[in-house]
Parts: C-alpha cells; structure tokens; sequence
DNA sequence: GAAATTAAATTGGTCAACCAATTTTCTAAA
DNA sequence: TTTAGAAAATTGGTTGACCAATTTAATTTC
C-alpha cells in the first residue's frame, strides 16, 4: 500500500537504540549511554545519533537532559510504537457499541445537509468497493468517522479513531481479517449503514442509536460465527457479558 | 502538576509549523518550504529546523525526499497520537456524558457485590476530602473508573481515562480549575455519585445511564455560570449544542 | 573536618561547511 | 522541433567544531 522506499537514517538509529532499551534489562531512570558514546561505537556522527534521540524522547523511551545525560522515560508517554494494548475484537466492538450507538443518536440532533451528502459518497463509495471486491475497508471506517465528525465535537472523533486504531492493532483481529472479507459479509453492514443514515436523515435520535447499535450487533455475531473454528485462541473472546439494546 | 521543565527547541519550532499547516490552507502533496527557507525566515540554523522536520515526519505532517523537498503528507498518519490536542471543556463533558452514561447503564448489568463494595469506599474518600477541605480530586477520578471497571471490559476503562487525561491537558480547564474548587460544587457532585451508585446497586441499568447524565450536565452548567465572568477567552467555548437526555 | 566557593570536566544545544541525491536547465544531436 | 544527454542548481544528508548548561572535582574558608 505506502511506497516505503527507504527507511531514513535516524528512523534506524532509533529502532536499533529502542530495542536496546526494551532488550537489554534497561528500567526507568536508568542512565542511557551519551549521544558521544553512541556515536562513536556506532561509528557515525553525533548529529546522526541525536536525532535518533529526538525520535525516542517523542516515543517516550528517553528524557534527555542538558549537561546530565539521557534517561530511560519512566512515567508511561504517549508512545504509540511498542507499548500497546493488545485489546480482543469482542471487548473492542462493546466498546463500540457503547460509543458510537450514543453518538449516532447525538449525530441525528446536529447533522446537517452537507454531512448527509458526503456520507451518501462514502456509502457509494462503500458499495463499489464491495462489488469489485477490494479489500480496502477506508470508506467502512470514514462512514464511522463521519458521523462522529456530524456532532461538532473533535474529542468524538478522536475517540471513535482511537478506537479504529486499536481494532488494527490487535493481533487477534488481524487473524479475523481474513475470513471476514472472505465471506464477505459486507453487504450485509452496507445495508446496516444505509438503514443508519437513513435514521441520521430523518434526524431520529432513537432510531439512528438503535440502527448503529444493531449493526455493531451484527458484527459482533458475524464475529463469534467465525470465531467457532476450534481455534483454541479465540476461547479467551468467545464470551461476551449479553445485554440488551438500550 | 508535571514538571515540564522547559519544552526543547525543536518542539517549539515544530508547533510552530505544525500550526502553519493546519491554518494556513495546506493541503496533502503541497510543497512545504524547504528547511534552508525555514531558516532563513525564522533565523536559526538549518539544523534546528531539521530537527522539527523530522518531529512532523514522525507525526505524519511532513514528507520529506532527499533532492526534491518536503511535502505535506497526503496520508492520515499517526499524528493524532502525539499532538496531544487542547481540548474545551465542554466538548471534553459532552464526550464523557455520551460514554459515561451508556458505561454506566452497561455496569448496571455486570457489577458484582466486591464491586460495589469498593465503589461505596471511594465514595468515603470524596467525603472525607471534601469535608477536609482537599482539592485531590482522585477520589473523584476513581469512582468513575471503577464504574468503567465494572463493566470488565479493559476498553472502556482505557477509553475513560484517556478523557481524564485529556481534560488534565486542557488548557482551558486549568484555568477553570480554582474557581471549581474554590466554590465547591464537590458536596452536589458527591450526591449526584451517590445516586449512581445506588442505581448500580439495584442493578438499574436506565436509572444508573440517567443518573450519570444528570450528574455530568450538572457539572456542565456549572462550568457554564463560572464561565459567565467576561472571559473574552471562553467565547468560543460557551456555547454547546443542546441535547435531550437519553 | 565541614561547608561554601571555585574551577574543571561532562553533556546536550547550536551552528556553518561540505557531501550526495534529485531536479531543473542548458546544449547538442537527430 | 524534438529528444537525449550533460551540466548546473537545488535540496536533503552528514560531519566536526564551538557554545551553554549541568555535574563533578578541587580549592578555599570557617
């Protein structure tokens, strides 16, 4: 999909110094060799190796300091390229269902003609993509996000991205990926986002909540159909506390 | 409350580009200045500017190529991961009032005794801080994370934190801060938790998701009668789409 | 001998110069 | 006029030297 066409210099620098940190017994506060030490067992110059630094103090490994030295980062940092929760596609999806079934229905009470429109492209945009049977999930996951950009209110969105970006993180999901397009049962969720949008246009706050909630319901037993494989992996997924549509 | 020392050079510069993207009508592909030009026009060397460069590569602003130039990227990348944004208040409640709510009514169907046990134990530490005269609010925090607790579901604990720390973040609210505590609206929000958690303990799933609606649009006018003081800075932030409870 | 002061060494911060890849321009052949 | 190739200009990549803050060691003072 990206080109990636050459990894930059500092990118590798970075990657080799992370895994040390994670490898090589380092705990918080501990003292990280100087940006010098580096660069001469590295061989390279220090310029090289600090940015190398800049790029873990931004992932939170290193806390750098003046005249002292860098440091193993102790408190958790907003790094997203190691530390990540490895959440299940079950506990992600009530999650979902939760979060977005509410925000379905506060979208109903402050969309607007415009997002009408631009979530009729996307679900035509949806539709394509399933007849010519493309694997690219985008216009699936901008569908969500549109709604929540409906509400006006970015920590929404950020909070359903979030959530998207944890879906494709997961290891468990990524092994579900597979069989769910597959089996294609996208057409299936594409009627489930016409019935949703249909509720957003009539401005029907239950109705769109219901609609959303549902779909995510569908989902999620498409979900445990596929999951009854004798897969012993999935056993830790397979139950899902029950409840009833709000 | 974090030390936050001094922000490094680079940071600095960073935002300060970063923000030229976002405003200045930048759209994905675009040539961007090129780092010598950045220098020029900000002063400093080109090294510096380099360093910033790479900051927007990793968060995915920039895209840089060797003889060409640096492009904004087309891409969403990963960057919401790291700008952490400065939320408003009120975006930041209306966000908590549509997930807190529904985790709430969910909680209802998965609390467990030990649960609620635990639950009426923070409540002690709010009206012992209270009564005190402490401004720790962690009491506060852990009664609406041992409601997400409840749920067993490790998502929306994470997802329910992650608001906390963003509202930890704002700016805005930092400035609200004093005046909340000063006023001490703490004793009604110690009832409103009080009414949750009798609704969880009857395992009443409407009246838990009403009573946390309630109790977060209390804390939402309250923020809006403090805000009434002529603060030309929370113009922008006074008004929030109305809605009905669920 | 202990504490305060000063000096030296260490470390990250900044800079200007040069290297290498790419793009653009110029030139000449078809 | 078009096109292929070479030269020039542009741009990011890399380096070593120097600056500034911090830490450590030495010195002075009581």
């Amino acid at each position: 999909m990206t080109s990636d066409p050459a990894k930059r210099r500092y990118q590798e620098i970075a990657e080799l110094l992370a895994r040390r940190i994670e490898e090589e017994g380092y705990r918080p506060g501990d003292k990280f060799p100087t940006e010098r030490q580096i660069s001469v067992e590295l061989g390279i110059s220090r310029s090289l190796v600090r940015e190398a630094f800049i790029v873990l103090e931004i992932e939170g490994y290193l806390d750098v300091r003046k005249g002292s030295g860098s440091y193993v980062a102790a408190g958790e940092k907003i790094s997203l390229h190691i530390p990540k929760a490895d959440y299940g596609p079950f506990e992600l999806l009530q999650a979902r269902q939760l979060l977005e079934s509410s925000i379905a229905g506060f979208a109903a009470t402050t969309i607007t003609k415009s997002d009408i429109i631009h979530l009729r492209e996307t679900l035509d945009l949806e539709r394509r993509a399933i007849e010519n049977g493309e694997e690219d999930y985008t216009a699936d996951r901008q569908f969500h996000r549109q709604i929540a950009e409906a509400t006006q209110n970015s920590v929404l969105v950020d909070q359903v991205e979030d959530l998207w970006n944890k879906r494709e993180n997961s290891s468990m999901w990524a092994r579900l990926h597979d069989r769910i397009f597959d089996l294609s049962y996208r057409a299936k969720w594409l009627d489930d986002h016409a019935e949703i949008l249909e509720a957003l246009r009539h401005r029907n706050s239950d109705k769109a909540r219901q609609a959303m909630w549902q779909h995510l319901e569908n989902v999620r037993l498409t979900l445990l159909e596929l999951s009854d494989v004798g897969d012993p992996d999935f056993d830790g997924y397979l139950y899902t506390p029950a409840r009833a549509a709000p």
